[in-house]
DNA sequence: CTTTGCTGTTTATGGCGTACACGGAGTAAT
DNA sequence: ATTACTCCGTGTACGCCATAAACAGCAAAG
């Protein structure tokens, strides 16, 4: 079992960004295999899914799978990207095509209040991936750091990039930001698609089965801090983890825009004028659109 | 293969809270085979951690491990409360031993500034966590929600709850924050556990491996917010996303209790009297002694 | 001396991903 | 028409995994 090594990544890219399928003959196809495999993956989680599953599902033989597919790694890749697709239509700016090709500094925030700002835009979209993860819990479960993003993937990066854009934030702490974001709603997902597992694997509730850990319980008198919370009702009406999770990271990220906001640099980053700074709206960054357009060159020519 | 189904989970529990040893006689036994598959887990992941293994490691064949351990699923249990043991030495207030069985509201917090307050304590205790991830990157690994906790386990969680009495938290969001914060440094280890895997496997480093990715790069083009960034470093001396994400996490956490503060109640909760409130250190709960110890009764008779 | 219990071994089952050699069907060149 | 080549699906086989079941050696207890 040489898993994760067959197959070069690059033909994995292919595949990824394959071009629209124009196949609806009779046999197997790539989008036969993954739609087949995603609907596994939804009933019986990632663990469950197997090439030979797989192939049953569609009549096919184990094998005949890996004429489309270079293997088990790919697949999931693929079944990824499916997925993440569906979220997309919901989110009409998130595709390359519909975005606005302008001057650099004109992203989709020139009206920052307009459409909830920063805060509102970041939490809908991670709300989005949350329901997303609430449809598919085996989103969460794919594990490790190599896995090739398709068209869908990066969109959906590209609109919570693009919902920072605006802010004072420096660019390294953007791209911070979206990352600790993803892991949270990963994190939490994953937690969701393991409770499932297990009640599926049991068929026993979480509930009841941590219910019936008596002789854990007994042990635990010794711990204060812990004691006194359960005697206080700790664990009587728990949080919505995510959302109170969600709500926490916000307002962590909140309070790094408030800092950068307050030393935002006063001076045009290209003649060191000083800037004349709006009581509202979007804070300047140029002193003028000349300044403007010789960075954006400038940008153009080392990038 | 009937992975995690083997041996009833009270089972486990004695297992995890067993005394310690006494037989360190010839042959096998529980204390060497947790201490080999540490070893092996160390070096190769919680995936390259087979009975086999551990048993060849010892030099037994594989079954004469399932004398000792009912399965792997326990072994992992076994394994993780091992090294959760190495971080308690320099945690000195965490066993429930030394912990203070005082006055139910004298908790760890006395003077709520002489070791930080709840912040540095809470900062303090990630950070051991966080250290321990990077000695056994594994540990966050070990998935699933039905993992008993050991005896080392159940003394982090109740030092990192009893890093939040005082606050004005509410016992549910103290208990949440905790998950948040627990679930936090898991993510970010297991980012840094899999990515030492997919090196181990593959041996290519991180870097070189996409950096290979031309195929991919020629196609993000088109994404606009992701294409600034690009241009403006966004990636080119990335944040240090532990560091970065604590410090968001706690400051999120700092608004909330910042504004339960604020409207802390004013009014004894046992007899209704207003509160005196004193300037600074810890806000009052009870208005007299008499009342707390009220309070204290009622929870011990209730709970 | 027999019984019981503990410990380690042997053998076997069923699951997994996938390498490899094969066969048939369709297509293009000779 | 024959040949050659490519695409697609199949069948078999390998090596890995966890673990169930029966068995063998040994010690203490009856």
């Amino acid at each position: 079992m040489a898993r994760g090594v067959a197959g070069d990544p690059d033909h994995g890219v292919e595949l990824l960004w394959r071009d629209a399928e124009r196949e609806p003959r009779p046999g197997l196809s790539l989008g036969r295999i993954v739609r087949a495999a995603v609907e596994l993956a939804d009933a019986e989680g990632l663990e469950g899914l197997s090439m030979r599953k797989v192939a049953d599902r569609l009549g096919f033989t184990t094998m005949s799978l890996y004429r489309h597919v270079p293997g088990r790694d790919q697949l999931v890749d693929l079944m990824r990207d499916e997925v993440l697709g569906e979220a997309l239509v919901a989110a009409p700016d998130a595709g390359p095509e519909s975005a606005p090709d302008a001057a650099p500094d004109a992203g989709p925030d020139a009206a920052p209040d307009a459409d909830g700002g920063w805060r509102g835009r970041l939490e809908e979209a991670a709300r989005r991936a949350w329901e997303l993860r609430i449809r598919h819990p085996w989103l969460a479960e794919v594990r490790g750091s190599r896995h090739l993003p398709g068209p869908n993937a990066v969109a959906h990066y590209d609109h919570m990039l693009g919902a920072l854009t605006g802010t004072a934030l420096r660019p390294s702490e953007v791209v911070a930001v979206v990352g600790l974001l993803g892991r949270f709603v990963d994190a939490e997902a994953l937690l969701l698609a393991e409770t499932r597992r297990e009640e599926r694997r049991s068929g026993v509730s979480e509930q009841e089965w941590w219910g019936a850990r008596d002789s854990l319980y007994e042990r635990l008198d010794r711990y204060p801090a812990l004691s006194r919370l359960w005697e206080t009702g700790g664990w009587d009406d728990p949080e919505d983890s995510f959302t109170f999770g969600l709500r926490r990271l916000l307002d962590g990220v909140e309070v790094l825009i408030r800092e950068r906001d307050e030393n935002r640099d006063e001076k045009c980053p290209e003649c060191g004028t000083p800037l004349e700074t709006a009581p509202s709206g979007r804070p300047r960054v140029y002193c003028s659109r000349a300044c403007q357009q010789r960075a954006y060159r400038k940008r153009r020519s080392t990038g």
